[in-house]
DNA sequence: TGCCCTCCTCTAACGGTGTTAGAGACGCTA
DNA sequence: TAGCGTCTCTAACACCGTTAGAGGAGGGCA
């Protein structure tokens, strides 16, 4: 046999980023990882001590490039800097299959420490008591990985729903007036409405337009 | 033997929701569902067709009585409805052990639509679009999923880990000063800063705020 | 009475899962 | 050469969701 190079633990935590996007959380399991890495399945217990942490360190993985430093450039407007880097965060997370659920429940790990320092040092600069700006973080956190979630969730159940079934049951219009008049509205629409991203930017709008007045309020007290 | 009376579907739906509140998502198989009804395995498949499906009728059961239809009262502030609602809803979702993540992934039910219309009809009332409304209950639904998820995952991670570890590393107060102004702030609280229900009224908040804006816009263009 | 049929439950089994125990091969160092 | 840490292996355990198919209980009907 060819001297095979050892596995290293990243090795494995690359291989199960991969396997994620191929197969989804579902089918991601150590034996078909092992597979995947030409090694018996125990094995991985010697780099990993468990399938939990295993998904820790790829949660991390998946978050690596959007926990780049990206400071409030001179003169940037401090609200559509945290709308970017929220943005980033949310495009990151609904591109990779599965990547919310894998990351909900994940602690931030130390390796985020460095990006959340500094919007809480860009919030508290533009006026916001460090607790405001610590909830506020947690808060656009929130929002962005619940619409991930739900976005990745439609996603999934359209791949397994029959597709011929159509619309669902054209409620009735007496009992929901307001259902009907969106479905018409939406009807128009080349995707039936289901422009996610549009979505998230109006929650993501709506959560930055209640920080501006936050902060407005903030200011006029202190000055 | 004494004539057993025969099982229901309802009957599976409650013993489910009863021993998900007693041992999680996890440790909730259709085994021991069957055993604590008293009845085999298999035998579980007559009732329901798949284990998803019984969790969709899980999650429906969940929020069950959340979705009770409670108009807004004459001359009531409809963002404070709104913002009642929302809480009511992720008290429920918090209250129920791994609620949050089985209700992640559920479609809205059929029997959600007479509350998600209520809402709507509200929302156009005080002046919103209807695209506008539907995207604001979405984006407010999205927040308080997400909440709901990262407290309760927060929870168990306490349940798991090993209590006599302190507060974490102590960071280096140089590289990191936000964090450690932040974790001498909370040092003083009795909870240590862990005040989640504080934390998501602070989300819902700043999007209720940011709804008001949206609604001044929307009333100063119209008329 | 005898028969059928539907409801409901059973046992047996399949292929999969995460995980542990313990043996053994490779390469470095003394 | 002996020893030791590193890495991988096979065998096995207890569990999982799910299917196949048999069978009992009870009502409706000839």
């Amino acid at each position: 046999m060819a001297a095979r190079k050892a596995l290293t633990r990243d090795d494995v935590v690359d291989a199960a980023v991969h396997l994620l996007a191929e197969v989804g959380l579902e089918g991601l399991s150590l034996r078909r990882l092992a597979r995947d890495l030409g090694v018996s399945a125990p094995t991985l217990y010697w780099h990993v001590t468990d399938k939990r942490t295993l998904l820790d360190h790829v949660a991390e993985r998946l978050l690596l490039d959007q926990w780049r430093v990206t400071p409030l450039t001179p003169g940037e407007d401090w609200a559509e800097w945290l709308r970017e880097r929220a943005t980033v965060q949310y495009r990151a997370l609904i591109a990779h299959r599965d990547a919310a659920r894998v990351l909900a429940g994940n602690r931030p790990t130390e390796a985020a420490m460095p990006a959340v320092e500094e919007v809480l040092g860009t919030l508290v600069g533009a006026g916001f008591t460090p607790a405001q700006a610590f909830a506020s973080i947690q808060a656009v956190g929130n929002l962005v990985i619940g619409s991930a979630l739900e976005y990745q969730a439609e996603r999934e159940r359209d791949a397994t729903t029959d597709r011929t079934a159509g619309d669902g049951p054209a409620h009735d219009p007496d009992r929901f007036p307001h259902h009907s008049a969106l479905a018409a509205l939406l009807a128009d629409r080349p995707d039936h409405g289901a422009d996610h991203d549009a979505l998230f930017r109006h929650g993501l709008d709506l959560m930055i337009a209640g920080l501006r007045v936050q902060q407005a309020g903030t200011v006029t007290h202190a000055g």
